[in-house]
DNA sequence: TATTAGCACTACCATCTAATGAGTGCTAAA
DNA sequence: TTTAGCACTCATTAGATGGTAGTGCTAATA
């Protein structure tokens, strides 16, 4: 078998083949490799050998380079458009590249961080203004999709609730965070309550609850509800009821995308006909939820390179996303969908400092 | 010069030209007119006069057709895109064509009526969910994009005012309108005040200003300020100088846009290069609040055709508007955006019923 | 033994050509 | 007034061609 020699010492060492994770790429692989992807990702045209010999700082003949490549597609880091096309990365490859980008973290460009600030903090408005124009900037910033998963309720702390009659049996209730986000929602009521008992009832929650998460809150309710001492007393037994009610998560969380469009016009979904399943993607937002709660339960930049996506229908895509916070909780995550050949090195850098910027103005923003 | 005998009978008595408003296409030619535009609408492709022979009920020879195509040309209802294509609508075409559609108000299709139903009014939404599920339905029925905006509080009447203290110098505002908006915004004084206070201010400020219009809560609060008598009575005073902040609208008023995407697949804007200028159009939302904005003024459904259009970036597509309201006020409206040469006999009949399903909806919901 | 030069080969791409066909305008006949 | 006939136009398509950038393989070289 040819391409062995690509292998590092430990592979030569140990001289087993199979065991993937002692195989190292040797030096000057590693070398042609990123050489191809970051030509590739600046050019988006397969790589051939020739070019590659000039634009890589080791003098390299194009037939050596040649040998090399061969190795790297039967591996399978590169692969051919066709006999005589020149290398592509694949998705390994991207995933090679970004593993080798993270032991050196990146410093954003002063230019950059020049345009990455956020205005909206001025105006009063709220945390959902300020993750819109978070959103935006990145959107404008990358020319990709950018996505951002609005405040979680259920891990914010209560600053205050109130509850206000609708009609006899309908009550509005208005649940504000410490994050700042402010919820409201309708629930229904069996019995008609004056609003001066709602009052009374909210003053108790308040008291009761405040500085408390939302997981908390649910827990005690359901505790006071399991207790039996408390049924004597009617404004207590009436708060929890309506409390549980209140306190329920019922909202599945949203989220805001910009810059589809962008995508759309990006070269390399255009070439594709994956333009289709690109929209459907978009409209099946229940899935790209799914993937900012997971990477808002991680530490750092979470990389998804095309087919390590779960969700089929962004497999052809690279996500970028991060977590956002305040001085308290991890809040939601903010990230970017693109093509795979995009510029990880940038964008991830982008990603990292609005997230920074984003989770620095909604501290500033919080009721702490 | 030709193309006189297409003018009807006014025309003919008078035998002014330049008269444009007395000058009407007679009956054949309004025939061959709406013949080319519907084949057109569905085919999207040059209409000759070989095709519409066949296609168009009455027996005319092409030759006919085409001395009739001819003089509909030139007076500007058809364009050919090169010397020896079919013929293609023009927006004035397009108008002439919507305008004899509204002698006969179309019905919507039981069909398309059990797909138009809203069912996030079951799950406790407020409105604006129930708005982004009317525009998603909206957008997924036309295949194009579609706009709808939130209720102005403006128009809306008070139900509740609430404050709540943030910080030393930040107080929550927090407005529920009869409408079923709940809007929150963060307004900065200079005096730090209690919850207490601020608790005694709402229910006074709820107490003066329940059931009144934004606009003429607005009137009031400036009376009393420029009226001196209640400069002695410190509560009302401190309740008129914060309820003047709260009041004060400076939320620029919101969107929601789907199916961006849906016309970015459309053929029609494909093939043009004017998809950035359409990507434009709607970054610049303001653009399209203001449109939105309009229509939200007038009665029925308004349409704007290609150069109709103030906005530049939307010439090139046509706008089907019109409002939803609850059964007090005008709240919003809800519209698409399309290709000039949309079908829309059947696109108008969804916007229709769609805002009509949409107002019922927001009706049941509203806190009347 | 690793590297390189040379060579035959492949497939894409832009350009050109010719044929096709749908459409027009014009004129003369019905 | 309508229609048939004819010459003409122009977009589209299919083939043909040369150029180019790439490959793999082999033999020579350091």
């Amino acid at each position: 078998m040819h391409g062995d020699f690509l292998l590092g010492k430990k592979a030569a060492v140990t001289g087993k083949r199979g065991l993937l994770e002692d195989m190292v790429l040797n030096e000057r692989a590693q070398l042609v490799l990123n050489s191809i992807i970051e030509n590739y990702i600046q050019s988006s045209e397969p790589i051939g050998s020739r070019t590659l010999s000039k634009s890589i700082g080791v003098t390299l003949s194009p037939a050596t380079i040649r040998n090399i490549m061969s190795d790297l597609a039967e591996l399978g880091y590169l692969i051919q458009t066709h006999t005589s096309a020149g290398r592509v990365p694949t998705d390994k490859a991207y995933r090679f590249y970004v593993n080798s980008l993270s032991t050196t973290p990146s410093s954003v460009p002063e230019q950059i961080k020049q345009k990455i600030t956020l205005v909206s903090t001025e105006q009063g408005m709220q945390v959902e203004g300020i993750l819109a124009e978070a959103v935006h900037l990145l959107a404008d910033l990358t020319k990709f999709a950018c996505v951002v998963s609005t405040p979680k309720a259920s891990v914010s702390r209560l600053q205050r609730i109130e509850l206000i009659k609708i009609s006899e049996d309908r009550i509005l209730v208005i649940l504000v965070t410490k994050a700042g986000v402010v919820r409201d929602k309708i629930i229904f009521v069996k019995d008609s309550h004056s609003q001066d008992f709602l009052n009374s009832v909210a003053s108790f929650l308040n008291e009761k609850f405040k500085n408390h998460s939302m997981q908390e809150i649910r827990e005690k309710i359901h505790q006071y509800l399991v207790d039996d001492r408390n049924r004597y007393h009617d404004l207590l037994a009436q708060a929890v009821r309506l409390g549980k009610k209140a306190f329920e998560l019922n909202n599945p969380g949203e989220m805001l995308i910009e810059g589809q469009m962008n995508l759309l016009m990006d070269s390399h979904f255009h070439k594709q006909s994956s333009v289709r399943s690109l929209i459907d993607a978009f409209n099946q937002k229940s899935e790209i939820m799914k993937i900012l709660d997971d990477s808002m339960r991680q530490k750092g930049v979470h990389i998804f390179i095309g087919i390590e996506n779960d969700f089929e229908q962004l497999q052809g895509c690279s996500l970028i996303m991060t977590s956002y916070r305040n001085n308290q909780n991890v809040l939601g995550s903010i990230g970017v969908v693109g093509p795979t050949s995009m510029d990880y090195k940038r964008i991830i850098s982008m990603v990292e400092y609005t997230a920074k910027i984003l989770s620095e103005t909604i501290t500033e923003r919080s009721y702490d």
